[in-house]
Parts: structure tokens; C-alpha cells; sequence
DNA sequence: TAATATTTTTAGATTAATCTAATTTTATTT
DNA sequence: AAATAAAATTAGATTAATCTAAAAATATTA
């Protein structure tokens, strides 16, 4: 309930994500990486954080984030997400302009603030990028996960997941160009055998198989 | 053009505004009490804030603020004031409710994001409390003055000038309790003589002759 | 104008956040 | 398991912003 400081809130966050939501140990170069800054730095911020109690830190071992790390984390991301909603819906950017702007905003700290925006965007329930955002209570959905075989034509989406993790499959989306993270949109179906043209990243046409487009995982 | 940080944006915000827009010299006592700080530590600041060519600063000798910290503190009022806007039309707040919101939402740096915020607004000219908003170019207009005696029936504003500045009529608005920044609101209109009655500051009845309502100049 | 009061600045500390360089701990590899 | 490599921490500096206490400059007043 203690407040943070900006830097503070950055930390948690970055710990946040990269432990898979607070369920695995980070370690401190992956925070330095993360963070654009030295070891020396985090190890510094973590001992802060751990006399806060925000993560539950043991040196030489990593850290974990405590629940009330998590709590001010989510808190962070639903200000950051909310923020981004807004910037897009109606300030008319575009989704990839947003996020050092809501950087910032992030920190705005104001509960009633947030409260009004959240009504104000009408509860939206995922951010631009099809991240979810947390309600008051750090609640939220997953984000949606469709089969590239079930967007329709014309329809995009972000590659966020495969359903099979065989090698083999992966190495092959691989070679034609598929990773996380790509964009894919639908520009031909069909029907006959499931198949599809895409076009990734807006730049590289690609025909892909029934089978391929069951298995990669696309949210909006 | 160098980056400002929120604090040395605080202080040139305090010069500019106490130095009624750039024209006189203001003290560093003036400073620290308009910011709740020490005067060693405006000491402090003035001293950066010279190097940095922000204020016009001789020891002993108060500071002047200079053309670029007039540009930058016109900036960061256009930010607070603009974002006062939004928090009232958009989010629904009072306007006793924004300045603190505002004071954490100016110092987000994006000129795009005032750029499309102005927009959005659609390029409002004054904020809530009836200051004016500079443009992108620091230009603004005055705040409205307005005759109390034209005020409407249950209108209300603050007060901001007098026309007639003689000392008699001064005194008179001291005895009555009318005072530069008091809010009056018109309860009643008579007609018939131009007479009126109002409420100061939510509080005291008062019966106003036309004399007086003609002389007395508010801002809503 | 000399004494006193007020204002302002400097000196010296403190805290948060960062860095480099050195050291310590843990992990990996012969 | 000893040697080496990698990761993490500590030691010691630095910068921005702040403070208290002391000193210096300016203003006021008797």
C-alpha cells in the first residue's frame, strides 16, 4: 500500500513479465536485459524491493514477486493498457505508436482518474495488441486464442502460440517465415481443403495448409 | 530545447506564473513558499535552471524568467490546462476535483499526444476554471472579464479585476467581503434598478448595487 | 550610519537511482 | 574435484533534488 516510484513500478513490472505472471524465478540479467540497464543496478533495486516487500528475493538466487507485487504490477499493467485503448480509440494513433506514451502514463497515480477512463473506454476488456486488461482487482481474461484456419477472409491477427510444439512443425514454420509475434493476414480461403493464402508481416505472400493453419494460434 | 525535468518544470512554472508572465523579478522566498519547499533549495535550483539559460539569474538579485523558460513554462501550462479539459468533459470530474490530476499529467512528454489530445478537444480556448490555454506557439488569449452586472440569473464566476480602481470603492468591496478571487454566484436580478443579489464563496448573502456590479469584473 | 533584521546563499548531509570496477558466489567443463 | 567461466553482489562514485545549519549579502530602522 506503500507508494512506488516510478522506477520501482518499472521494476515490478518488468519482474512481472518475466516470470510468466509471478509463477518462476527471475534472475538479474534477465531483469538488466529487460530493463536496458546494468546487474549492479538490479541488484540494487531488488534488495530495495525486497525491504518492501514486493519481491521475495534471496541473493544469488533470483527472485519471485510477493502478492503485493503482483497486486501493484497489475495495477501498472491495467493503467498502461487502459491508456493505450485510449490513445488508439480516441486519439487516433495507431497501435504501434502507443507504447512509450503509455510509459508514462502508466505512473499517473490517481485511483478515481483511472475509474472515470476505464468507464469512459467503456470496460474494455483487451488492450490494442490483444493484451488483457486487469480489472480493479488484477482480474483478468486470457487472451484470445484462435486457430489461423478459423480467421476469416481479410481477417488479421498477431501469432501468439502453436497448438503442436513438435520440432519438426516448428522448424518448418520456421523456414517459411512464421514466428511469434508475426502479423498474418488472410487474404485467400479455401474451402475445398482448408488451406489458405496469408500475407505476413504485410510484406511476404504465403500459401499455407489445413493442417499448418489448425495449429497456429493468432489473437487480435 | 534540452529536456526539463518534472521538477525544474515545477519550478519555472512557479517563476512564470509569480512573475506575472515573465515581467517582473521574483524573489526566492516567493519561490519557496509557492512551492512548499526551502529556500536553500531554490537556491539550488535557480542556480541550474540558469545554467541551463531557463531563468536570467544574478545572486542576491531575484531571477527573471528568459525567453526559453517562458516557452517551456507556456508549455507545460498549455499541458496542465488542456488535460483540465479533458478530466471535465470527458471524464466527468469538477473542477475542484483536476488540478492535481493535472499536475502529474503535464509533465508527459509527447507533443503529438497534446497535439491529437487539442484535437480531441476540439482546440479549446480556455479550461475549466476560465484561464486561457496557449497554443502550440505559447500565444493565448486573455481570461474573459465580464461585468458581474451582465452575469445572467443563477450564473456565477470569479473575481478577477475591478474597473474603477478608486480607493473608496475598493474599500467598499473590502468591508462587503468581495475580494480578488472570490467566486460569486447571482441568486437574484432586479431589473428594474440593476441591482442584484448575490452568494460569496457558497457562504454570505450579499445585496449589490448597479454601481458596484458594473465595476466588479469576473471570470468563469 | 550603525545596529538589527531579513533574505539569500553556501556548506555539508541524505536519499534514490544509476554507473564502473572489484569481489564473491554459483555453474560448467575439463 | 579442481579450474574456469558466468552471474550476481558489493564497494565506491556520481547526479538530481532535497534538507538543516551557518555564513554572507541586502534591507530596515532606530
Amino acid at each position: 500500500m506503500k507508494k512506488l516510484s516510478f522506477a520501482e513500478e518499472n521494476y515490478l513490472k518488468a519482474v512481472y513479465h518475466l516470470s510468466n505472471a509471478g509463477e518462476t524465478d527471475v534472475s538479474t540479467n534477465a531483469i538488466a536485459e529487460e530493463m536496458a540497464t546494468k546487474a549492479a543496478s538490479v541488484s540494487d533495486m531488488l534488495r530495495r524491493l525486497s525491504e518492501k516487500e514486493m519481491v521475495h528475493y534471496k541473493k544469488y538466487q533470483g527472485v519471485k514477486i510477493s502478492e503485493s507485487g503482483k497486486i501493484a504490477a497489475l495495477q501498472v499493467i491495467r493503467k498502461h493498457r487502459l491508456w493505450e485503448v485510449f490513445l488508439v480509440e480516441k486519439l487516433k494513433f495507431n497501435w504501434d505508436q502507443v507504447h512509450e506514451i503509455a510509459e508514462q502514463l502508466e505512473h499517473i497515480k490517481s485511483p478515481l482518474l483511472i475509474q472515470r477512463l476505464d468507464e469512459f473506454l467503456g470496460h474494455p476488456k483487451f488492450d490494442p495488441h490483444g493484451d488483457p486488461i486487469p480489472d480493479e482487482n488484477g482480474l483478468f481474461k486470457e487472451k484470445p486464442q484462435v486457430p489461423l484456419a478459423e480467421v476469416p477472409l481479410n481477417g488479421d491477427g498477431i501469432v501468439v502460440a502453436v497448438k503442436d510444439t513438435n520440432t519438426i512443425f516448428l522448424q518448418h514454420l520456421d523456414k517459411v517465415g512464421i514466428y511469434l509475434g508475426a502479423k498474418i493476414k488472410v487474404i485467400d480461403r479455401v474451402e475445398f481443403d482448408g488451406s489458405m493464402e496469408v500475407l505476413i508481416d504485410h510484406k511476404n505472400k504465403l500459401f499455407i495448409s489445413k493442417e499448418v493453419a489448425e495449429n497456429v494460434l493468432l489473437t487480435y
